[in-house]
RNA sequence: GGAGAGGUGGCCGAGUGGUCUAAGGCGGUCGCUUGCUAAGCGACUGCUCCGCCAAAAGCGGGGCCGUGGGUUCAAAUCCCACCCUCUCCGCCA
């Protein structure tokens, strides 16, 4: 969240941020809010002040048993006053506090402006995109003949974009998990944590969710509980409310979580196979870092992503999103896409981002420097590792053979117990 | 789901309406002292907002005893709601 400091401090370069991501609201109105509320914080105080006082004398008076009365009215008249400015008080902070809620995260000076997806830039590609021989499939074809995915009972059961894994399928999918979470704890560092699916709602504030996202996530009907949109939400407040000692820093979690997400707009999009469903797996990386490091572990974060599939041979994309296309809570974020050779298309199989201290001021994640008695937010960075529905399609669809079997790339072999290919 | 107990500073723990500016202890920091991997003595010890100051330091004030309301001139303390933890019973993977 914006601070009410920042607001005063960096106004213009709010402005102009915000301009940046197409976001437009009136600023005076908050400006204006912002004074407002400090004009009454300080009549507040005084008044205050002023009641303790009372308050003391009257109890010393009684003590000695002295007259009163006169404190007693005069007491109860600034009471009444004071019951009136806090009133005003409070209406006004919460005004301003849902305006701020709202306002996303600033771009990072490095994201190139631009409207949309179409003005992303892409950073590097690596892989070779395999030349097939025969027309390559779909994977819901695949899926479906290899009798290891399949669409129409889960449609029946639980609604469309829910799917159904099967057999190797269902082992594949643990496969990846797994291989995802050796990889990184064992490889890449990072602590592995398996959080809470089921999340209160400040839990979804403190990671940007709320308010602004309320209808793309499920929530339950009997307790106010909402169910991860991804891990990040659950992560991002780990440390919550905590100072934490800057030599403990950067802290690196990975946790695999079922993701659940109502697409709400997104209909007519992606409607055919697994790129877009209710229901997904993924392994989601989660640091906490001092701020002068947030960057350089940005560009870690991604190498570790990146890292998976090119163990698996698997062609892809990385690619630097520009402002209009940015994350609420992001500062800046690179994707990582996928080549998918029978949909043809570049699937985002991973979004890791820095949110610099946008998460760790809803959160209160703070930090002490040695020796120092400051507190700083820390910054926090999210990212995929990786998302499993496409990194499954784009493995099954780069890996089939002309008679639609799948070959298990060697480094997963061992997680498959042996099995080299899909038949 | 039923019954009960409880939530106080980094930690333990006292505190049942005004002298709480939260006792005491542990831990921590600094200093002094002492012949020996230690002890003793003393001082300090949270977070946050606002104001003054160019800023830092500092100073002044407000708020914070799980959270939010309420009663009162005055609330850690009384009342209400909620959240969380623990114990017992029931149920259950």
């Amino acid at each position: 969240m914006i601070s009410r400091e920042y607001l005063r401090e960096k106004k213009e370069i709010l402005i102009l941020s915000l301009k940046k991501r197409n976001y437009d609201f009136n600023f005076d109105h908050l400006f204006n809010l912002d004074k407002e509320l400090r004009e009454l914080k300080k009549r507040l105080d005084d008044l205050n002040a002023e009641k303790n006082e009372i308050a003391k004398k009257i109890g010393e008076k009684k003590r000695k048993g002295e007259n009163i009365e006169n404190l007693l009215i005069e007491g109860k008249k600034i009471s009444k006053e004071i019951e009136e400015i806090e009133t005003r008080y409070r209406e006004k902070e919460k005004e301003i506090e849902e305006i701020l809620l709202e306002i996303p995260n600033i771009p990072h000076e490095s994201v190139p402006v631009g409207k949309d997806s179409s003005e992303n830039v892409i950073v590097r590609e690596w892989g070779e995109i395999k030349d097939f021989a025969f027309e390559p499939k779909p994977h819901w074809e695949l899926g479906e003949k290899l009798g290891i995915l399949e669409f129409k009972k889960a449609g029946e059961i639980a609604g469309s974009r829910f799917l159904i894994y099967k057999e190797k399928g269902a082992l594949l999918e643990r496969a990846l998990i797994n291989f995802f979470l050796d990889l990184h704890t064992k490889e890449h560092g990072y602590k592995e944590i398996i959080p809470p699916f089921l999340l209160k709602p400040e839990g979804a504030y403190g990671s940007g969710h709320l308010p602004k996202f309320d209808i793309e996530m499920y929530k339950t009907k009997d307790e106010n509980l909402y169910l991860l949109p991804t891990a990040e939400m659950a992560l991002a407040n780990l440390h919550r409310d905590e100072i934490l000692e800057e030599d403990v820093l950067p802290l690196k979690y990975v946790s695999y979580t079922p993701c659940f997400r109502r697409e709400a707009g997104s209909y007519g999009k992606d409607v055919r196979g697994m790129i877009r469903v209710h229901q997904f797996n993924k392994v989601e990386l989660f640091k906490f870092t001092k701020p002068e490091e947030s960057y350089d572990e940005l560009e870690k974060m991604v190498n570790d992503a990146e890292k998976i599939l090119q163990l698996l041979n698997i062609p892809y994309r990385v690619v630097l999103l520009c402002t209009g296309d940015l994350g609420f809570a992001a500062s800046k974020t690179y994707d990582i896409e996928a080549w998918a050779p029978g949909v043809k298309r570049w699937l985002e199989v991973s979004s890791v981002s820095n949110c610099e201290d946008f998460q760790a001021r809803r959160t209160m994640t703070r930090f002490r420097r040695k020796g120092s008695k400051k507190i700083e937010f820390v910054h926090t960075l999210n990212g995929s590792g990786l998302a499993l529905p496409r990194t499954f399609i784009a493995l099954i669809e780069n890996y089939q053979d002309e008679k639609g079997r799948i070959h298990i790339p060697e480094r997963l072999i061992p997680y498959m117990n042996g099995i080299e290919i899909i038949e």
